[in-house]
DNA sequence: CCCGTTGACAGATACGTTTCTGCAAGGTCA
DNA sequence: TGACCTTGCAGAAACGTATCTGTCAACGGG
């Protein structure tokens, strides 16, 4: 028993250590490290060997070793403020669908990968949040005095939000559209293809997105001289949308045209303007802010604002791996998305050529 | 010096350690441990003293450290094999997000969170599977001889997979629906409506849904006796079904229902039926397979098939969690999920009372 | 012939926990 | 009064890696 007992501890078996690598190579562990990582100055020769063990000995390092060595993880939270009961809505509409995967593709792109995590620091039973290793963090709509960001701020994990940060929260850097600018920009439109009364479609609760949109709303109305005419419900709940687009409808002064801040909107608009006998857009002109592609082929098709959530997802995610990896700036940096607006029958009073529909064209999104 | 220099060593300043914890309370780091964790002998007193010297300090244990020391990190990787040229797909299609925001919410129940992970285990640059400790996968729709599946199960970590796993790939357990029986009773419930050639709209792709839900139709049909008419199409390009849905209604012998195994199929299908001055339902019968919420708006609605993703998703994380904490059982554990027909007014050719639109009902998903 | 330099590796330490083992003080029982 | 158990806590050994600090041989210049 000279020196036979350094084989293997209490270690599982079938997991292979280091130690049993440069063992198996006649190295030592220092050599194994140097030669898997690509550092210290090896013979290409030792490389190779080490490697050829190492793959033949199936080693696989310990991601939890690594990272209690390096202080670095590769791991991003991602996290979306709970709208309703459920501890989170990040798929509730396609918005949040479309931006989680493209910040999933950018991460995993630069050899990162995204968690799941709940907005809420509760602790039940254990709090998820402190135990999982984070480099840090997406925080999608963060609320005002977020408790979340603030502890990460004060960990000093850089944070990157989605969405204007509301108040002081200091967030690293954000990213988000030019809220105003659309909603303004889609009034205007819709004014110009005839619509004297344009109605609104908002939500009641208080996140930046719904606050700045109305607001822009209403200060536009406010500007060319037209009363507000808008229903707000919580949007959240999928059934009170279509009773909210009802109720815009049914009002004595009824719009012509009607923006719709959320993704369902279009559908139960539209669902309301059929049992009014209202047609569209001979009657009544339609946007809604969405990302699905369904309203291509709804009848008839309605205008869509994008907010390009690729795109956010993408940029949030890369400014987030550069205040990881480089040095967090100063000042928060901040990135404007534009949106798109995709104009199709529903807001043309005179459709281009005929009445007929017209042959349909590949959809970009 | 005789010991004042254990005060903290190359630690970054903001984050305090367990020493620094049992050093401001004048107890051993053993103690700080027990008292917090909530194991040991301790008198509440002491427990309580520590957990407020914790607090004040703002002490957050490292996950590292802990992983690294008990062998749980916690963490569940979430995969999905990859349709197109995107790492991976989840969100394509409603079913995807319902079913990973079920299993989030309840991985979190259960003090687990989730990691988004790509299917393919390909080196760009490092790979992020080996990079993150986790305790267990989930995988969708995984593949023949999935590599990755293969040596997660060889490291000994569970894997549940949802859709039953093709070939002989080893998997701890499963969670699928019965996708013959849903064809199969679609189909009859189609016959019922009065339809004498029913069509279907499928994929070129060979995961399993597709296949079992193809072959389940064929045999359908050669016991009724119908010749099968049906047009396949590559379900990751949404422009391609539109086309399919075209083509399958141009067919000479052009069916009276449709059954389509995918989300957008349905609007898809209406548009193509109005192209085609087919009236839904009495001239067509409409019935897909979807989770979206949008077929309860269309004109007229869609009879849509759940296969309640919701419930596929909480089942596939209990099952895994049940395995990363108890005994791994000896055999796969297999769980069949039922899936639910939601009837509307595509699929039924005597509409139930009158030719007016039914009041709406809150839907229930 | 000596010394400095460089290449190629090995030893040892630290990362921050959890937990096994141990140990004194005090109480109980024969 | 020992023998023995319980209580309340401390010491120290891992967990598996990355890296800092050597060490030793070869080598070339002066």
């Amino acid at each position: 028993m000279s020196r036979a007992d350094t084989s293997r501890r209490g270690s599982r078996p079938g997991r292979a250590g280091i130690r049993d690598v440069a063992a198996a190579a006649g190295v030592s562990i220092t050599t194994v490290s140097d030669a898997l990582n690509g550092k210290g100055r090896l013979p290409d020769a030792t490389r190779r060997h080490v490697r050829e063990v190492a793959e033949r000995l199936g080693y696989r390092p310990s991601a939890a070793a690594r990272t209690l060595r390096t202080g670095k993880s590769g791991l991003i939270g991602l996290t979306v403020t709970t709208y309703g009961d459920e501890p989170f809505t990040f798929t509730e509409f396609a918005y949040f669908a479309e931006m989680a995967r493209a910040a999933t593709s950018a991460a995993l792109a630069r050899g990162y990968a995204l968690v799941i995590l709940p907005a809420t620091s509760r602790r039940s039973p254990v709090d998820v949040w402190s135990n999982v290793a984070l480099d840090g963090t997406v925080v999608v709509d963060p609320s005002d005095h977020d408790p979340v960001v603030t502890e990460l701020i004060r960990q000093g994990l850089p944070v990157v939000s989605d969405g204007r940060p509301p108040g002081t929260l200091p967030v690293t850097a954000w990213v988000d559209n030019d809220h105003e600018a659309a909603v303004t920009g889609i009034l205007d439109h819709l004014a110009e293809a005839g619509a004297r009364r344009i109605g609104l479609l908002t939500g009641t609760t208080t996140d930046t997105y719904t606050r700045l949109s109305t607001t822009a709303y209403l200060r536009w109305c406010e500007r060319v001289g037209q009363d507000p005419v808008y229903e707000a419900y919580p949007a959240h709940d999928p059934c009170a949308g279509a009773v909210a687009a009802d109720r815009l409808l049914a009002r004595p002064d009824r719009p012509d045209a009607v923006y719709g801040l959320f993704d369902p909107n279009g559908t139960d608009l539209l669902a309301a303007a059929r049992r009014y006998g209202l047609r569209v857009p001979e009657d009544l002109l339609l946007v809604c802010c969405s990302e699905s592609a369904v309203y291509a082929g709804t009848e008839p098709p309605i205008t869509t604002l994008s907010l390009k959530p690729r795109r956010i997802g993408t940029a949030v995610v890369q400014l987030l791996i550069d205040a990881i990896e480089g040095v967090a700036p100063e000042k928060p940096v901040e990135q404007v998305i534009p949106t798109e607006l995709i104009v199709r029958t529903s807001s043309q009073r005179r459709p281009p050529r005929t009445t007929v529909s017209p042959p349909r064209v590949p959809e970009e999104t």
